[in-house]
DNA sequence: GAACGTACTATCCACTATGGATATATCTAT
DNA sequence: ATAGATATATCCATAGTGGATAGTACGTTC
């Protein structure tokens, strides 16, 4: 028996959407996915510590996210995420969302050219 | 001179993108906003009286709607709003940026078939 | 036309979520 | 060995949400 508890419900709080969406590209530590998830969104997100421990504490509780081993001679201090599956269903939920939001928004011509 | 103070910044909060988003089909009056968002967004998204009157004021005081003239034969207790040019440009600007969430989204095979 | 139920705007309050500040430990480099 | 950076973790003040409540005006039915 897995203890995942409450699976959030859409739409997910942001910070939760990032780190999955982060995860998904690798196994990461917290501050590794800070970092991820600056980058690939040009600076718009932060995390600061306090929600990003925060919350990857959390998400391991719900089961979204399990502690991984690290990479070989990585830093000792660091601990190191991957997605569950439960993880990749929801983030996948709610990459969906968004999608029909840009959708409804193309349809009332609020898009950028090219966007 | 418009009196438009600070201009939010991206990531909008959802309400905020949620009722511009609305307006740019119709003006509408409160409630009718929440019904226009309940119904595009299939009850994912609720708006309750709270979040919705308290985010239109700070809306028109910051310059993203106007209030606008009722049709002809409305409720007279309506207050209708519609989308000013900072508006639309804002919910062009944060529809840009699900998009990328979006494409990132896909680039990482998260998203369901045919999304 | 009186009374009743409903629609509408508006404010209040309790709860949740966020992110900066701080604490503590450990790594790396000089 | 010391200094500075990296990393996790918790704390606290603030911001944001949404339900409850209030008050008013509409529409309908009798």
């Amino acid at each position: 028996m897995t203890h995942h508890d409450a699976t959030p419900a859409l739409p997910l709080r942001p910070p939760v959407f990032h780190i999955l969406l982060a995860l998904t590209r690798a196994d990461l530590h917290g501050l590794g996915i800070a970092a991820e998830v600056e980058h690939s969104t040009d600076g718009t997100i932060d995390l600061g510590p306090g929600t990003l421990y925060r919350t990857l504490k959390e998400m391991v509780r719900v089961g979204l996210i399990d502690e991984v081993d690290a990479p070989e001679a990585a830093d000792p201090r660091r601990k190191y995420y991957g997605v569950t599956e439960a993880g990749r269903r929801l983030v996948s939920a709610e990459a969906a969302r968004l999608a029909s939001l840009v959708r409804l928004a193309r349809d009332r011509d609020v898009l950028p050219d090219g966007v």
